[in-house]
DNA sequence: GTAAAACCTATGGGTAACACACAGGTCAAG
DNA sequence: CTTGACCTGTGTGTTACCCATAGGTTTTAC
């Protein structure tokens, strides 16, 4: 017979995880645990430890907690969550496909500011300029929402 | 002559920043405006407007506020920050790539799973299956940084 | 048999860069 | 003189956890 009750840390060694992600997951409504009458250890069961992997597979998958907590609970109440998932992810594709966008525009910003200043000299800041590195830099691109959103 | 002291919103609309922004800055020890001495409004020379810009262009750069805040102290003390935003500049650029690589895995997970769905039903969750779609996705991965890490 | 190590509990604070709400003071215009 | 637009400070929310504290419990070693 396997342990079919296990504490915090137990579940969360089999999961992968820590137990603060556990206890995380438990309080944001992911997990349910029962609770020991003696003590008050939570106590989880291999469901609990299929919820986990599950999770684990949505998160990569990208999805939010939140949104992992509303498929649970659609689940939980019999309904497909399948509809909602599909919805999710593809409305989420094409966000994560603009912030690659941003980053690679960002990482190219630096590159070329690299290599720029490559033959500047480093220069003491005067009542004009703090840094001619950064100075020298283009301001520009009137969208505001392409620059360094932390959006994803 | 031209506006020598603005408040909040003024120097925000200058900057093209909201006005949010220039208190945080503020607060973040990145502007240091004096204070009208009947009202105690915060005014801003326009000393602090080209600041502003250069923390508008470091920001598209890939600093941090905070790492700004050190930049501009350097430059305040008479210390050229060239040395230090060159390398702050180097030790970011290979982390946003690896960001970048991330997430280009993640969309790529996204999009075979999607593509993976289309033939797939819905079903109802029962006891052992929460939903299939996810539950079908692979889970292995043994390094659990490259996963769906926010750290940039 | 007991004491230390290892684990559990609940609570609260920190992260990044702001956005937003609130309560109240100030100021220009009608 | 009353709107409305702006200012002030304070506090909360966002995301997915991590860490610290203080104290109870269980396990292990001597």
């Amino acid at each position: 017979m396997q342990s079919v009750a296990m504490k915090v840390g137990e579940l969360a060694k089999h999961g992968n995880v820590t137990a603060e992600t556990v206890r995380h997951y438990t309080r944001e409504g992911l997990l349910a645990p029962t609770r020991h009458p003696d003590n008050g250890y939570q106590l989880f069961s291999t469901t609990d430890l299929e919820r986990l992997n599950f999770i684990q597979r949505a998160r990569k998958l990208g999805f939010s907690v939140a949104e992992i907590r509303d498929i649970l609970a659609h689940a939980d109440q019999g309904d497909s969550p399948c509809p909602l998932v599909r919805d999710l992810l593809t409305h989420r594709l094409p966000q994560i496909r603009a912030r690659i966008a941003e980053l690679e525009a960002l990482a190219k910003r630096m590159e070329q500011a690299l290599e720029s200043w490559q033959d500047m000299p480093d220069g003491t800041p005067d009542g004009h300029s703090l840094c001619r590195l950064i100075e020298s830099f283009p301001e520009e691109a009137p969208c505001s929402q392409t620059t360094c959103s932390h959006k994803c």
